[in-house]
DNA sequence: AAAATATAGTTTGATACTAAACTATTTAGT
DNA sequence: ACTAAATAGTTTAGTATCAAACTATATTTT
């Protein structure tokens, strides 16, 4: 007989929580996908939103790393982002490899636009969880979020 | 001069959170993807694990609304756990729409040596949280989870 | 300086996922 | 009983994702 490795309730904790996460990912990303205009996406949606809040002019490679992507993908949502015309991307001075990705002012009016449309599907969400759990449950999840980078 | 509407720091808290699951999704769910055995993806694993819980049997529609994905995705999956021989699907005998699956031996043997494969896996994420956090966040989650599933 | 290694970006081949259109069957309403 | 509506499963087209292989350019080593 064959005998699976003992399995910790910490362990099945960890596996209830990656599911939970898994779900409200899979119902959130697609519910908040359908509010956004212009055909944006949630990926493509991030990174206009990246450049809202920090600034444009990064690498591929740098927005690949800030949203946990690999660059392979990063090329295809900067493709698409470039075709609709929200993003423009130059090739680096400095270095012959690298490019900078800069956004366009229709890119600028389509974060916007995403902003405003999201934002009453922000508000509905608010009701799930009362402000104490909101509390609580961040500082947790940013905790794992931080870890699972670290140790990946 | 446009106005974007104004956003409540709850509306920001919900924008954080899922944030933060989003990345944690996508680092775990990558993570144990690389774990698993006989090129199962986390999808088709969920599947037979489902069964081994939960047992066999279910119609391709249940199993779609027990993982919140919709019948065209899970369509795909079961060809694939099919196509490797880890599920059978027969037709329904008192319904000619539905269909019923089942889990084969061999796809018994593959959720094994997943459970085995994970679970170092799972072992390791266990010190990222206490006891007493893992406990706080999980019952947060599937009440946000129970939300959105319930108001999509 | 030449060779080895590292990094940036792209491409390819899979899988998962959605939405929407489609076929077949069953159930409900009149 | 017939028609209308609902449900089950499939298919298609599009996007996101990864891993791995690939090209080109920089950097490091020897």
């Amino acid at each position: 007989m064959s005998k699976l490795p003992s399995t910790t309730s910490a362990q099945i904790d960890i596996f209830r929580l990656m599911n939970e996460i898994g779900i409200i990912n899979q119902l959130s990303s697609s519910a908040f996908e359908r509010t956004l205009p212009h055909g944006l996406t949630s990926a493509q949606f991030s990174v206009l939103n990246h450049f809202t809040r920090l600034g444009d002019g990064s690498t591929p490679a740098q927005l690949a790393s800030a949203f946990q992507v690999t660059r392979g993908t990063m090329t295809s949502t900067l493709k698409r982002l470039s075709e609709k015309g929200f993003v423009e991307i130059k090739p680096d001075e400095r270095d012959g490899r690298s490019k900078r990705v800069y956004m366009t002012e229709s890119g600028r009016a389509a974060r916007s636009d995403g902003i405003t449309a999201a934002t009453p599907h922000f508000a509905r969400i608010v009701e799930a969880l009362s402000a104490q759990e909101r509390k609580t449950v961040i500082p947790i999840l940013e905790k794992l979020r931080i870890w699972l980078d670290n140790n990946r």
